[in-house]
DNA sequence: TTGTACGCGTTATCAC
DNA sequence: GTGATAACGCGTACAA
């Protein structure tokens, strides 16, 4: 197991200077002698030194690393939040630790990520539980939530107000005549989160005079592609005559079921999305969805990270609580 | 920037031992009384004391960290791989440093990684160049590679005979009395890979007593959807009944082209696909297509590289240096 | 501009 | 079974 053999001690015996000159040196610390920095520079070459980092780490406290707590990479919606956080991470330099935080193993993972000395954190969760929320504040370890709001609103956040997206939405489809809408989603947008979707169509009903009808209010088990099937069934058994779907692999699924059945959209049932992810386009007919800026969402959180992580240029920066980012709605053809 | 405040030492002196047993106590280590291994968790709990990994790392040399390479986490043939990683590595308690290596930029984060001390690799990339591979020889860390196959045969690797698949699934074109069969994939893919995709077309070729066709290659820009269109034409153009398409987005982007443009899947063209992702079936009508097991080869990479990393439980045990799991072929309404 | 010496929090090697 | 004590590789006052 003997890995990395040559040290910043080797350097600096073989260079004639002392370690510290070469910590500077490699550090990129002003207070060198251009002669002794270059002969320095000399000897890392040839001994092809190279920093550990986790001695690095230790000593300075700080491990230019964050940690990115993911549902599932193979979602689209979450892996190109992660696509921005990457891009915005590699240009700071920092590494990044993924963990894949499947039902409700959240918990651990964070724990096991922040006993790697992460200098922050950003969190594409649902759920924040008290005990997370013990966990990081115990670290001091910065933290910023993407794609979420925390609802005690004490960490930052990065979202788009999907209330106001759903609501219009949904409105839209009211606007044009339609009675019924259902709401479908997995279990977990189907709760009254700040700036939520559920909210979103709730208001919409509001604003519409009509009462919340649970008939109306279609629970798929997960928001995967083949979860559609029996909350299509649903669909088509309820007297809806348009669907506002969250998840886009649930909406082409959806699609797919009641067309397989012989319905029409959206002359006979109208669709909409909630991603604009490129399911949106393959799916045919191309699906109507809200289109939330996924990849700009975790580029923002990884670069408000960076401020909390205290590149100390921007200490006097303000930060915002609450980011929330502009959607669009895409109109295509699973809608009138 | 104080994180961490409660170390070793702490519960060392409030439980009235030396730190070495402390240590003996988190690591599990046998040779402890009993009494005062409870008298230490117990003061473990109240201190709230928790390990730092970094420090940890530092000592014994091992971070039980693994880094991996992956080209595009939004691209679901590879986040599939990175699922099955994931899993097995959470299975042995190890954290994975995610690292998004798009055009070119896979040596500087390998070298990065690497700096790292993370104590294996799993690469997803399509290259291996020498300058990566001198640099994990250099620091003896143990590889696999997934998805793809060294060259040069040194490093272990996992994957599927792509060869074999796509000859099988282009022969079955020419069994079913289609003259021209076009062959359509981004750049990286149109190259003589051991076990490659190309191979495999050109073997099918081969078997068939054709030529190979340079008007019946067609270079897509990339694998995304959106690469498709010009390729779509081209393929519009050529005298081809039936296409080969590396990449399910690729494959539905082409099969959504010409159905645009009047052509009817199969009974114009005949569309065959490659990796059997969820897109395959969302499209219309349903991709036939090569099915290979994304998922495991992911989680065999991980699995062997546990062994590499020396678990010291299997060190008896061989370790094959191409592991070639099975695939399958899928045949839906894309072909006759 | 450069060097000395200590500290980071843990593991590991000895003795006892 | 347990405890000193020396690494691990580097950053960083503080001195010079």
């Amino acid at each position: 197991m003997n890995k990395q053999t040559v040290t910043i001690y080797d350097v600096a015996r073989e260079a004639e200077v002392s370690m510290a000159t070469v910590s500077r040196v490699v550090n990129g610390n002003t207070n060198v002698k251009p002669s002794t920095r270059e002969k320095v520079m000399k000897v890392i070459e040839k001994l092809d030194y190279r920093p550990n980092a986790v001695a690095r780490g230790l000593a300075s406290r700080r491990t230019t690393t964050v940690g990115v707590i993911i549902p599932d990479i193979t979602n689209l919606y979450f892996s190109s939040f992660a696509l921005g956080i990457d891009d915005i991470a590699a240009m700071y330099d920092y590494s990044i630790i993924m963990a894949n935080a499947d039902q409700g193993r959240e918990e651990k993972v964070v724990t096991d990520i922040l006993s790697r000395q992460v200098d922050g954190l950003v969190y594409l969760g649902h759920t924040m539980t008290d005990k997370i929320r013990h966990e990081v504040e115990r670290t001091r370890t910065p933290i910023v939530l993407a794609g979420m709001i925390d609802p005690e609103g004490k960490m930052p956040s990065v979202h788009i107000d999907y209330e106001s997206a759903v609501a219009e939405a949904v409105s839209r489809l009211f606007d044009q005549g339609i009675e019924d809408v259902a709401f479908i989603s997995a279990p977990e947008y189907q709760v009254d989160d700040e700036l939520g979707r559920f909210n979103g169509y709730k208001k919409a009903l509001a604003s519409h005079n009509k009462d919340l009808d649970s008939a109306l209010c279609l629970t798929a088990e997960n928001s995967r592609y083949r979860a559609a099937e029996e909350v299509g069934q649903e669909l088509i058994d309820s007297k809806a005559q348009a669907a506002m779907i969250i998840g886009d692999e649930l909406a082409a699924g959806v699609s797919n079921y009641v067309q397989d059945k012989g319905l029409k959209v959206p002359e006979d049932i109208s669709i909409v999305s909630s991603n604009n992810s490129i399911i949106t386009e393959i799916v045919r007919p191309q699906l109507t969805t809200i289109a939330p800026p996924l990849y700009d969402i975790g580029a923002v959180a990884m670069r408000i990270l960076t401020k909390l992580m205290g590149d100390k240029s921007v200490e006097e920066e303000v930060i915002e609580n609450k980011n929330i980012l502009p959607y669009k709605i895409i109109v295509r053809d699973s809608t009138k």
